[in-house]
DNA sequence: TTGCGTGCAAAGGTTTTGCATGGCA
DNA sequence: TGCCATGCAAAACCTTTGCACGCAA
């Protein structure tokens, strides 16, 4: 069941979207950016490590909003913080707060429910983004 | 901005999707489901209908996992209460807890992001399946 | 040398769209 | 009567898969 090989087109994917650090992608953007910076990997060879690092939990996945393809993440390792998704901006906060893991904890105890903190993500408006809308007075 | 018309497929779509509670379901199957049930809406009204209703808060969609489509669930009125959602039978489960609205305060106090319940889901293993690992000893 | 990893192109399936018709207001 | 809603089918699109070759072990 481990990862036999290690090869040059994982390490290219990998440290691409790790570069890209909270910023969101499609599995089609990449393999163009890549192939435009000279970095000759297959759009299926994307998809099929896309595959393996969102199981791995490296990447996140998040359904198609404007009949684009699937969008993308890379969370690397969220031993310890949480995350903030911004739905207008699509920026992801990574944050650290007590309070979030007491009330884990809570739910767990209380509501009978285990949270899984890597898969679980707050949706909202960023702080930017609510000062974008105030400065139109929306 | 406002809808217009009242029609019948609108009607016909939104009871079928409610009667299903917290299941989830893709857009096809709820085509399929209808026709053989013998009320003709037809493929692509589904479709606009679900985008429709995902705008409004009333479905929530959730990216594709097995090279199946979007899948879908309702939601119906998000007020006044928050969503678990395991990973391990798919269920979504509605749960009241004033925890939850003092850390959402204070992360919009605090941490400067404004949270929407509405889109929030926290996703984790409930109760039951937990008991049924436990059992088979996982 | 073995067999997984890769790339290309085609297949498969999902979702969107154009256009003519029907129905609500 | 005006115009949105609908349905059908085609188009567009994203994603997966088959197969032959390359490369890591």
């Amino acid at each position: 069941m481990a990862r036999r090989y290690s090869t040059n087109q994982r390490k290219i994917v990998l440290e691409f979207v790790a570069a890209k650090g909270g910023g969101h992608f499609t599995a089609e953007e990449v393999y163009r950016a890549l192939a435009a910076g000279g970095y000759a990997v297959g759009r299926a060879t994307v998809y099929r490590y896309f595959e393996k690092f969102t199981a791995e939990g490296l990447l996140r996945k998040y359904a198609p909003l404007e009949g684009g393809g699937a969008t993308y993440e890379y969370s690397g390792d969220c031993a310890g913080h949480y995350h903030l998704k911004c739905g207008a901006c699509g920026e992801l906060w990574h944050f650290k707060c007590g309070r979030v893991t007491e009330l884990y904890r809570h739910i767990g105890s209380s509501h009978n429910f285990q949270i899984d903190p890597t898969r679980t993500v707050f949706h909202g408006t960023c702080g930017k983004c609510l000062n974008k809308e105030n400065e139109q007075g929306l």
